[in-house]
RNA sequence: CGGGGCGUGGCGCAGUCCGGUAGCGCACCUGCUUUGGGAGCAGGGGGUCCCCGGUUCGAAUCCGGGCGCCCCGACCA
């Protein structure tokens, strides 16, 4: 009878999997326009978490929230050359408005570079107004052709921040400092560990000097490309006049970076952490850290009242507990749908650990994968909750480094050993390039692998591969193959 | 945009070949009994069968046209 409850495995058929789980831990839903979705609470208040964590990180580095408008003067697309080619294909744009046809068509923003750096213009007199660090948290719209659910979908919610510098160093230095923010949020607080490093040319961002990315490899072993920081040069400023009068009395344009991560990264916190039973959280962006279940209640109400106080004490320590009341559900049936949605601890509460003053409780996951249950008494499942939930956020990192390691493959020299992987199990490979685009080409077209990074250093083999993958040349760099969502 | 599949209570489907009272599971509502891993019994509500047209005494079913969705490829956070 549970049969049809169950979530096609992982195994089976790893895309049903993802699109069941997120209607299942009931994350999010199709809208009734094409290509867009509806994020419901429970997706809402993770993505709220995401959110609170990252702009404080953002705060800390000197940034600002700002807002600008949903709608930019086509024009501005078109202004600067690799950007307008680059987002022409996805632009929504607005022809009519009160009933009458527009004189200058308006984009729904793709992107923001573009206003933002025409108003930074404004704003900007001197060296003494730099730097200038701006972001915001806004929805964006890229017509897609084909969408899925967090991962690609016509309009996302996201944060894109926006920088000017004095100089090219320090907006390439600022370029990194952003990447290694990203990075260290979906490490400490997703426990999503990414390959960061340098886009290639191709791969780079519309508009950008250079792109740099957090590649996070998923269960399936694709790459998931979960955050990305630009340098931007003076591509942007030079087209909107952002000009600066420098120490020594010169006019100078200012140099650029933008920065962002989106709801994209609910898709990688699934496909890293997610299993055949649901959805798994890890404690720092778990809306509910600790769900406590009453099972049975005795006809005094002393069970509830228990399961409530312990409710209460845990919050009192700034644990995020929450009760489940529900008197028209089994127990059973909550511990399923609480599992289902990846609350990371479960307590239950019934008259057998009332007189003993103790209490059972079920970890989401637990080294090992074994699903028992611990008996505790009360005092101490309240006095280790925390140090329990900390356990579990460094168990999540650590399991997530093992498997990217287990499938990450070094030392490969030629097209055909990596098609071979490719064809496989996939994975991350490791190999020489020369720099030559068509290289980049042949190997996309015959392994389906594309070149996700050139690594930084500490990704990087303790040995630079001395072939290109390309057979032919010198290698002049390592980089990063694998299959991207 | 090319190739394939599907549109039937909220969800998942059967029924379509061979036209004849619109069904099943889950979910939902009411009541009683239950409650330590998806509760049981009894009763109940809910459908323009994607849309438009045609054939027929009669269409979910046959014919013509349209629309939508999903999957697979080229483009993409």
């Amino acid at each position: 009878m549970a049969k049809n409850k169950q979530l096609t495995k992982r195994s089976e058929d790893f895309s049903a999997w993802y699109n069941e789980l997120i209607f299942r831990a009931e994350l999010a839903d199709h809208s009734p326009v094409r290509g867009s979705m509806v994020i419901r609470p429970w997706g809402y208040a993770i993505w709220e978490n995401m959110q609170r964590a990252l702009d404080d990180m953002f705060k800390d580095t000197g940034h600002q929230n700002v807002y600008f408008p949903l709608l930019i003067p086509m024009s501005f697309i078109e202004k600067e050359k690799d950007h307008v080619e680059g987002f022409k294909p996805e632009l929504v744009v607005v022809t009519h408005a009160g009933g009458k046809e527009l004189e200058e068509a308006l984009v729904v923003r793709p992107t923001s570079e573009t206003v933002v750096m025409s108003m930074m213009a404004k704003w900007i007199q001197s060296y003494r107004d730099l730097p200038m660090k701006l972001n915001q948290w806004v929805n964006v719209m890229r017509w897609e052709l084909r969408t899925r659910l967090f991962l690609r979908t016509s309009e996302f919610l996201w944060q894109e921040g926006h920088t000017v510098h004095a100089t090219a160093e320090e907006a390439e230095e600022h370029t990194r400092v952003m990447l290694g923010v990203y990075r260290n949020f979906m490490e400490d607080w997703m426990a999503m560990p990414p390959v960061t490093g340098l886009k290639s040319e191709s791969e780079k961002f519309a508009g950008a000097t250079r792109s740099y990315s957090c590649e996070a490899m998923m269960q399936d072993n694709k790459a998931l490309q979960a955050g990305t920081s630009h340098f931007l040069g003076q591509n942007f400023s030079r087209q909107f006049d952002v000009k600066f009068q420098s120490e020594e009395g010169k006019e100078e344009f200012g140099w650029n970076t933008s920065w962002g991560v989106s709801t994209r990264l609910l898709g990688g916190l699934i496909m890293t952490h997610g299993d055949d039973r649901g959805l798994v959280l890890p404690p720092k962006i778990a809306p509910t850290q600790v769900i406590i279940v009453p099972v049975k209640d005795l006809d005094d109400g002393s069970v509830l009242e228990k399961a409530n106080s312990l409710c209460s004490e845990l919050k009192a320590q700034g644990i995020r507990a929450e009760l489940d009341s529900r008197d028209f559900l089994s127990p059973g049936s909550k511990f399923y749908e609480w599992e289902r949605k990846g609350v990371p601890i479960r307590l239950e509460v019934g008259p057998r650990d009332l007189e003993n003053n103790q209490v059972v409780l079920a970890q989401r996951v637990v080294p090992g994968d074994s699903q028992k249950k611990e008996v505790l008494q009360q005092s101490e499942a309240l006095r280790t909750m925390s140090k329990r939930l900390d356990d579990f956020q460094e168990c999540l990192l650590k399991k997530a480094v093992i498997r990217r390691e287990e499938n990450t493959y070094r030392g490969i020299e030629n097209i055909d050993e990596l098609n071979e992987i490719m064809s496989g199990s996939g994975g991350y490979v490791y190999t020489g390039w020369s720099g030559d685009p068509t290289v980049e080409q042949t190997v996309k077209e015959r392994t389906g692998a594309t070149l996700r990074c050139i690594p930084e250093k500490e990704f990087r083999s303790s040995e630079c591969p001395v072939r290109c993958i390309g057979g032919e040349k010198k290698s002049e760099m390592e980089v990063v193959w694998a299959k991207a969502y």
